[in-house]
DNA sequence: ATTAATGTTCAGAA
DNA sequence: TTTCTGAACATTAA
């Protein structure tokens, strides 16, 4: 389920289409009930028709094609889906594809299993209100310490559950979120307003560290065998893993507890109770 | 053969 | 205002 080091390892891939002129857009085959697209497709190729990719960014854990025009094409995977340039996983949830030209490769594709991702075009000025309306708070390699600790420590929500929350900080979701709280030794269940500032700090400098190294590793590719980098290989940081997905495994940090798995906001949540401490 | 679990985001309720 | 709940889905494990 792309977090933010799966979703810059999808940017990454796909750099290589940066200045290519998009030619159509159209839905691919696909027997499913079609994802999200908005405008609809037919607009939405009029518009993209002989436009320049002017860059590749990435907003939380969407994928942002800038375009010459100043229109932005948002790809937002949610729990299934990729971007590619390679090769889709199977050809029946392949949703969506842009055909390029001036470009080494022919198409930008979007396949989605679960079908719950989107594809959206906006203007400058409606992607600039929604970076302004707080929907999506900072970029989690971006934000700075005092500004973390601004955007967290009046709550009372547990600090698991608040960074589930991207109007918080953008990017990080179920699987990073314990394995964070985990190498900054700070128990889950601990309401924001409760953590500590050396706990902030560790937090703080851990979240970096953990997503930095996970995308030098492409990102976690879980036993579902959903996500794939851009070239469709699986990433390599589920074996890093310290407590995601790990119950009942010894703690790899203190090697004398079993990792424990606790249900927050209906979510899976992993943990050292002998490492992680209120 | 049903049913639960998976996890991101949004709309709408509490 | 803030927090919580259910729904959108497809697939797999139980």
């Amino acid at each position: 389920m792309p977090e933010l080091p799966e979703v810059e390892t999808m940017r990454r891939g796909i750099l290589e289409i940066e200045g290519a002129t998009i030619e159509a857009a159209r839905r691919t085959p696909c027997n499913k009930r079609p994802i999200s697209i908005k405008p609809r497709i037919d607009h939405l190729s009029r518009r993209l028709g002989g436009v320049k990719i002017a860059s590749i960014d990435r907003l939380g854990k969407r994928v942002v094609l800038h375009l010459a025009t100043e229109d932005r094409l948002i790809f937002e995977p949610r729990m299934t889906g990729l971007v590619l340039i390679g090769d889709p996983p199977t050809r029946e949830h392949l949703r969506f594809a842009l055909s390029l030209s001036n470009s080494p490769v022919e198409e930008l594709r979007f396949w989605d299993r679960r079908g719950l991702g989107s594809i959206t075009l906006l203007t400058n000025k409606q992607y600039q209100e929604k970076l302004r309306d707080g929907r999506l708070g900072p970029d989690a390699l971006e934000i700075s310490l005092p500004e973390l600790i601004r955007r967290f420590e009046k709550s009372a929500t547990p600090v698991k559950v608040a960074f589930l929350d991207q109007s918080r900080v953008a990017g990080v979701g179920n699987l990073y979120a314990s394995e964070i709280l985990h190498l900054a030794r700070v128990h889950p269940a601990t309401a924001c307003n409760r953590v500590g500032r050396a706990q902030w700090q560790r937090i703080h400098q851990r979240m970096k560290e953990v997503l930095e190294l996970a995308i030098e590793y492409e990102g976690s590719t879980l036993s579902d065998g959903t996500y794939r980098n851009a070239l469709n290989d699986p990433g390599r940081y589920q074996n890093e893993h310290a407590v995601y997905d790990r119950e009942g495994e010894l703690c790899p940090t203190c090697s004398a507890a079993k990792i424990q798995r606790l249900v927050q906001a209906q979510r899976s949540t992993f943990f050292c109770r002998r490492c992680q401490k209120r």
